[in-house]
DNA sequence: CCCTGATTCGC
DNA sequence: GCGAATCAGG
């Protein structure tokens, strides 16, 4: 694939966002992260400060978070019903509430080009991460090559289990 | 092991 | 100019 200048201005705009050269390449697609730090280079774009891994130039930071108040301590309260979370549960409830005005369609993350397969198309080294409504027409999978090893691509992989890695520029 | 960017060097 | 291989680090 070639450096086109709309490609260029991708790959520019991105580093600048903060994405990670994997990711740029994931959305630049059919590039790997290499080609995306070489082209960097070539383009003398400013680095990442600091080299190794993740000191970083976080991407964008929305809110800092808003403390939910503090005060549980009243009396061990009636004895509510058995539930996971508890007020654990209801703490977080606020804090969404309070910060989440966006629509987030529970999509994903930064899994740019999905083959959009139908569950026929899906072989053994398919991604088979579904996206959208099982119940609706436009449901399929990701599709992308998974390798031989894994259900999912090394994407939706880091999604699916193991909740730490990412999740924080996912968030 | 996963990940990150940086550099080198043959093409 | 390109990017895989390699290096260095978290």
């Amino acid at each position: 694939m070639n450096w086109t200048d709309e490609r260029v201005e991708k790959l520019t705009k991105l580093w600048a966002d903060g994405l990670s050269a994997s990711q740029i390449a994931a959305q630049l697609g059919g590039v790997t992260r290499n080609a995306v730090i070489g082209k960097v280079h070539r383009l003398n774009l400013p680095g990442r400060a600091k080299s190794g891994g993740t000191p970083a130039p976080r991407a964008k930071r929305p809110a800092p978070a808003p403390r939910p108040a503090s005060n549980f301590n009243a009396r061990p309260a009636a004895p509510r019903t058995i539930s996971r979370g508890g007020a654990a549960a209801a703490v977080r409830e606020d804090v969404a509430m309070e910060a989440a005005p966006q629509t987030r369609p529970v999509s994903d993350v930064v899994v740019p080009i999905a083959k959009r397969l139908a569950l026929v198309d899906l072989t053994e080294r398919t991604c088979k991460w579904p996206v959208g409504d099982p119940m609706h027409e436009d449901f399929h999978f990701c599709g992308h090559d998974s390798g031989e090893n894994t259900p999912y691509c090394k994407y939706h992989a880091r999604l699916a289990f193991q909740v730490s890695g990412e999740r924080r520029r996912a968030r």
